[in-house]
DNA sequence: TAATTACTGAAACAATTGTTTCTAAAAAAA
DNA sequence: TTTTTTTAGAAACAATTGTTTCAGTAATTA
């Protein structure tokens, strides 16, 4: 038996979480959703909060060490009280338990800082023209990274996928290039990421495409890569990181909020696609079983 | 009707303690006395603690100005998630010009809440035990990732490249694994990224490389893969976003902070590397410059 | 596929909580 | 002092909470 002894019933729930099933996870989200407050109701408060039934409470208090609910709330109440007399445990740190100078908190706050400086300068209008752009079928997708942002460019390409065809994922190999430009059409799009250091071959590749009659979005940081001349919608995230490396938490988000709009725009397709999507890999799974 | 609207519960009791008899001051101030968190138990623990009856608390409840007894403590609760919760301001709109109701400021929201969660639950011993896991060059690290999380691997893959050798990037592609299994030693480490839908074939590996004495870091969402049950480590990100897809970003959060971390453990030796690495860099670039 | 095991919530039940009634005691007024 | 009013808690009651049982369902294993 695991001492649970002296445990927030946060770490039971998180040390046991694997221990927990289907509905019991639900409530134990639930709960810690707005700890320790949300599990200060009644059993039945907390069951129809999370959506499930009382015996489910009383069963996941028993899994995490405790007689009973009335048990676990005792524990909770106690909980509130350290934490309310308690004041300089407060919150002005993401992660309790850790000093200010841990590398999770000045990691949190300098990706929040970001955030809060990359949403502000971005214009809407803008983001609004590139999710259109980007849900327009008629034109051809392309998409490039660097050796940094690949994974972004990847990442963008795996869900897009899911939207619309026409879409094409520009191999980082800069060697490879001259073929993807000969495919590219006027009005087609192609996405490129450059984050410093910036890469020369996305600038070169950002000019021939322009030749092309290419329309270029592009993902690059503050300092705005030498391709941004080129581009006709460009995004600058903040990047900024206690770390040897850049962070492309702000990016991705940006990139997220797109694909999020473009699905929306498009969404009577997308649907039909992600069911048929669905199917396939179904059935890819039933097949790679038999062989 | 004194407008009692609005009041805490506190000065509720202040402001009518004229009125109160002998019995329901001695509970007024058994309530005030560890305020609020004495009056979160049932009414029967207050009236003991405070050595009146019951009805006596009941009496003050109406008093107040209360249906009842629940209807002060549901009053109470509120003050305690007030205190409690949300010191971080919230700002009204993450990006100026645009609606709340923008795509962009709900997925803003969104985002930080997820972050918010996410770091309130993460151990720090945890993370740093993950980080010197990554650091210890004496274990080959295997990185994979399934078809979603495909680009955090690579990411993670990419800058751990940098910090040491002794790295595996496993082909997301399942049929491959056999052989990359075949390779690992016991004391390994396999980082693993699984978030819903779950891909059973990641709990097949998991399994297949426990028993080959792997130690699996794994990063998953809130409700937890199924392949949790055989991690050493793992992170459990909040994913959720108002698309028909989850959010990557707090996973990339902690992928960041954790190579970060990683790079801080080694750095003398991720120092050299990263100065050679811009070498080997240019002088390919300085290669092709000729061909 | 069939058999087995594990999970879940409805429903019955038990325990406790919260409310009301009522009486005795205390305090205030006559 | 007696009477009236107020107060406080015991006790009965109602409402709700918390627990257990159980049967149907889902997931796993053989």
């Amino acid at each position: 038996m695991g001492t649970t002894q002296g445990l927030t019933v946060a770490e039971r729930i998180r040390s046991q979480f694997d221990e927990l099933t289907r509905a019991e996870r639900q409530l134990a989200n639930a709960m810690l959703e707005n700890y320790p407050v949300s599990g200060l109701g009644s059993i039945t408060a907390i069951a129809e909060a999370s959506d499930v039934s009382t015996p489910t409470v009383v069963r996941m208090s028993k899994k995490l060490g405790f007689s009973g609910f009335p048990e676990l709330q005792a524990a909770l109440r106690a909980e509130v009280e350290e934490t309310i007399s308690n004041p300089i445990a407060k919150h002005d740190r993401w992660t309790e338990n850790a000093p200010d100078t841990h590398i999770l908190n000045r990691f949190a706050d300098a990706v929040m800082e970001n955030m809060r400086q990359t949403l502000r300068q971005i214009d809407p209008e803008e983001f609004n023209a590139v999710a259109k752009l980007l849900a327009d079928q008629d034109r051809a997708v392309h998409i490039v990274g660097g050796r940094l942002t690949r994974s972004l460019a990847d990442y963008l390409f795996t869900h897009m996928q899911v939207i619309r065809d026409q879409l094409t994922l520009v191999a980082s190999n800069s060697n490879t290039w001259p073929h993807y430009i000969l495919n590219m059409q006027p009005g087609d799009v192609l996405v490129a990421f450059d984050i410093r250091r910036y890469e020369r071959d996305i600038l070169r590749l950002a000019e021939m495409a322009k030749e092309k009659g290419v329309i270029l979005i592009l993902f690059t940081d503050q300092w705005g890569s030498p391709a941004a001349k080129h581009a006709t919608h460009s995004f600058h995230s903040r990047i900024e990181a206690p770390s040897a490396w850049d962070s492309s938490v702000v990016t991705l988000f940006i990139l997220e909020a797109v694909i999020a709009a473009v699905q929306t725009e498009n969404w009577d397709e997308t649907k039909d696609r992600m069911k048929a999507l669905e199917e396939l890999f179904d059935q890819t799974k039933l097949f790679r079983k038999f062989i």
